[in-house]
DNA sequence: GCTTACCTGTCG
DNA sequence: CGACAGGTAAGC
């Protein structure tokens, strides 16, 4: 379900909410959505520590606690719910597929739902693990440590990589999702199939820029609610309704041209045909 | 690289 | 009924 903004949107509204919150005795509905320690562990050493601050690397959301860090990823259909029970605000379908819940110590609660049980969480000591366990193939994330020198760097060392594939490669740089980066390529008028060595040197530049706006419009309209997507209150994102490609195929682009479907690296993958030319390459293609 | 696997649901 | 879904890891 989530890329970086709608990550970023859910930080953002978790971390005055809970920040401060102790966590009582977790209960685990479904063990295979603790990835580390075992689930055991992972109940007995949440219980009773405290949430310093919602902090995010990519797509993972990363709790910090008096001692050691809780990390979650959504992966497909994840969904955090925040629960105040003096207040009753979370509708019963949201809990139709609980996997987890984390009580606080006070009268609410922090609850993660995933249809599609693909989400994992961990429960890592410190920075180190965190690195060596939960962050050891994620990259720079794209708003926080990317400037254009270094993305500009990493780009040359991929110079033969397809444009598509690279960007949802999370080493490479970390929050680009299939949405997000059917739009970045679409505001950049490049194909996804072309290669970075065909791009010049403005191209790359303004490839650096989309990136990063298009995550920053994402965050500004709360996230795309294609399905599943809700913030940790249950709100939903207001940025499908702005896109320009994605889910689209068959309307009509601004140029006038029919918007199409295509598949890329085996994902559904949306475009112009008209703004982002098919490159041309010769021989064995 | 591509394909498969992990899961469950929805849409055509 | 098959195809597909916002993600990633593993195995050719």
């Amino acid at each position: 379900m989530p890329e970086l903004p709608e990550v970023e949107v859910i930080r953002r509204e978790l971390d005055p909410l809970i920040r401060g919150k102790t966590f009582s005795k977790p209960c685990l509905y479904v063990a295979s959505t603790i990835a580390h320690p075992c689930a055991e562990e992972f109940t007995n050493r949440l219980q009773g520590r405290m949430v310093k601050k919602v902090d995010r690397k990519g797509k993972y959301l990363l709790i910090y606690l008096d001692c050691g860090i809780l990390a979650v990823h959504l992966r497909m259909t994840g969904n955090l719910i925040y629960a105040d029970y003096s207040e009753d605000t979370v509708p019963a379908e949201e809990y139709r597929f609980l996997r987890l819940s984390m009580p606080f110590t006070d009268q609410s609660a922090l609850h993660y739902s995933d249809m599609r049980r693909f989400g994992r969480l961990w429960l890592v000591e410190d920075e180190d693990q965190l690195a060596s366990v939960v962050l050891k193939n994620v990259g720079p994330d794209i708003l926080k440590g990317l400037c254009c020198e270094n993305f500009l760097m990493r780009l040359e060392k991929r110079k033969n990589a397809r444009l598509k594939p690279l960007l949802l490669d999370q080493k490479f740089v970390a929050g680009m999702g299939n949405i997000y980066t059917d739009e970045c390529l679409y505001r950049c008028g490049l194909h996804p199939l072309q290669k970075v060595s065909d791009l010049s040197n403005a191209e790359k530049e303004e490839l650096y820029r989309q990136v990063r706006q298009v995550l920053e419009d994402g965050i500004e309209y709360g996230g795309t609610t294609f399905r599943d997507y809700r913030t940790s209150s249950g709100a939903l994102g207001d940025f499908q309704s702005r896109l320009g490609v994605y889910g689209r195929k068959g309307d009509l682009c601004r140029c006038g041209a029919w918007i199409e479907k295509i598949t890329v690296g085996g994902r559904g993958t949306y475009i112009c045909p008209c703004c982002q030319k098919q490159p041309q390459y010769e021989g064995k293609e």
